[in-house]
DNA sequence: GTAAACCGTAAATGGTGTTAACGTAGGTGT
DNA sequence: ACACCTACGTTAACACCATTTACGGTTTAC
């Protein structure tokens, strides 16, 4: 990301990095867990010679964990490009429903994202980490359908001085990207939203739920339906609760 | 809890099966992790010893969160029980308070209990299993305040066919315990509470979210006060607050 | 060309769950 | 009271794990 490596060694050792990472996620596709003995002997190495790559296990699996929620945040979004570009609403609904699809595949993958304590690492890679992929995907699409409906989101000034602080300077959704400081209220409006969503599908994937309504989604339709209103979307709850189901089902 | 065993043999047994549970407790409560070895070492035993009495690691593991929801349930009772039975709003926040201070202090029982994936073992188990001391409580003390304030409840027809299904003869929270077959939408209303509450404490103790939000609980408080007018309580929210909060600062 | 940095190795340490073979004490049947 | 057998614990071993150390060879840099 920085300047370009351009020296021999720079370039090679960049390479191996990548296939560490790439290697790893291609073991959890095949439902094998991680560990770095099986990394090390798909890539034809030892175990040690990942140390010089990788600091520890738990490195690799932040490391891991940042590139998997990059990929599917990426699913995320080509999921919401099934829908016309104005369609705000209905693109925020494909993309969560694409998140919980995703969470049901690959529940291993889920875990490691969503579900592995962030915990006081160094906090130089805490910036890196906290910064997740689809956190960055929602906000935006949240905030697109703000300036659709203009939905109602709170002052600044009305918050409590912790989520003030949170909100004006946002370490875990990251980059407030052009939303003014006078708005930001629009992001304790996704925080709402997110932990909705988050609770919804953690709550299915890790089965302490009825398994028919895992099964059905209906619990999950009526989270995301009964929170459309709080956007601004309660004339479009119909179409969106179709469009929903039309991907569950597909 | 069947028939006692009467002989001596068994009574033996059923000592150290305790035993084995009671150790794992301590062990977790010492902040060590749970191991067969570790907790056949501090029994005074060896580590295949244990598998007389269980079949795997992971069994083990499931026991032990099930005495733990258990002896949580107990604390998020305490809590509530700090109030007059007839304050059956102010209750429900205090237990649910609870669970979230319960979950912040102890995050690895946390993770046993409600972020392990219950996953298909035996059927038999899951019986035992997915019926969490918790959730009855909650169930318990939702349905309290539904026969005092009368919130509106979904028709169970209204519900789509999995969600009646689920709610006429559940799984999860399972036992219905005295509600009546047409009140049975309270299930649903319980559910979706259950999301949002496990949803903002799971999100917090995972840390995915902004540490100044999670020291000073705000966004676990408005979830909580968002939820509670859905329940009928939009006149309390001043007193409920002040509850939540004494709570979390004392 | 030589020295240093880099990247891989093998070997070893201490941890995990799990299985197998073996003894031994406890209760049971006659 | 004797024999039997079952239950319970042991030791030894296997296969896996993360991690550290010491060592050798390559590549770069001066």
């Amino acid at each position: 990301m920085t300047v370009e490596p351009t020296t021999r060694r720079e370039r090679q050792r960049e390479a191996t990095y990548a296939e560490i990472v790439s290697t790893s996620i291609a073991l959890l596709r095949d439902g094998e867990d991680l560990s770095l003995r099986a990394v090390a002997q798909r890539m034809g190495m030892t175990a040690p010679a990942l140390y010089r790559y990788v600091a520890s296990y738990q490195e690799l699996v932040d490391l891991v964990a940042y590139e998997v929620d990059r990929a599917a945040t990426e699913r995320f979004r080509a999921a919401a490009d099934t829908l016309p570009e104005d369609d705000v609403a209905g693109r925020l609904c494909l993309s969560a429903t694409a998140f919980r699809q995703w969470a049901h595949e690959s529940p291993r993958e889920f875990g490691l994202v969503f579900a592995n304590p962030i915990a006081d690492t160094s906090c130089a890679r805490r910036e890196t980490l906290t910064l997740s992929s689809s956190g960055h995907l929602f906000t935006d699409q949240m905030k697109a359908i703000w300036e659709s409906t203009g939905f109602p989101i709170p002052a600044v000034d009305d918050l409590p001085p912790a989520a003030r602080e949170a909100v004006l300077d946002p370490l875990i959704p990251a980059e407030s990207e052009g939303v003014a400081e006078a708005d930001r209220g629009l992001l304790w409006v996704y925080m709402q939203g997110w932990t909705q969503l988050y609770g919804i599908v953690t709550l299915e994937v890790f089965g302490h739920m009825d398994p028919r309504l895992v099964e059905s989604g209906d619990l999950f339709v009526d989270t995301i339906l009964r929170f459309a209103p709080r956007m601004g979307l309660e004339h479009d709850l119909d179409r969106l609760e179709r469009l929903i189901r039309d991907q569950l089902a597909g």
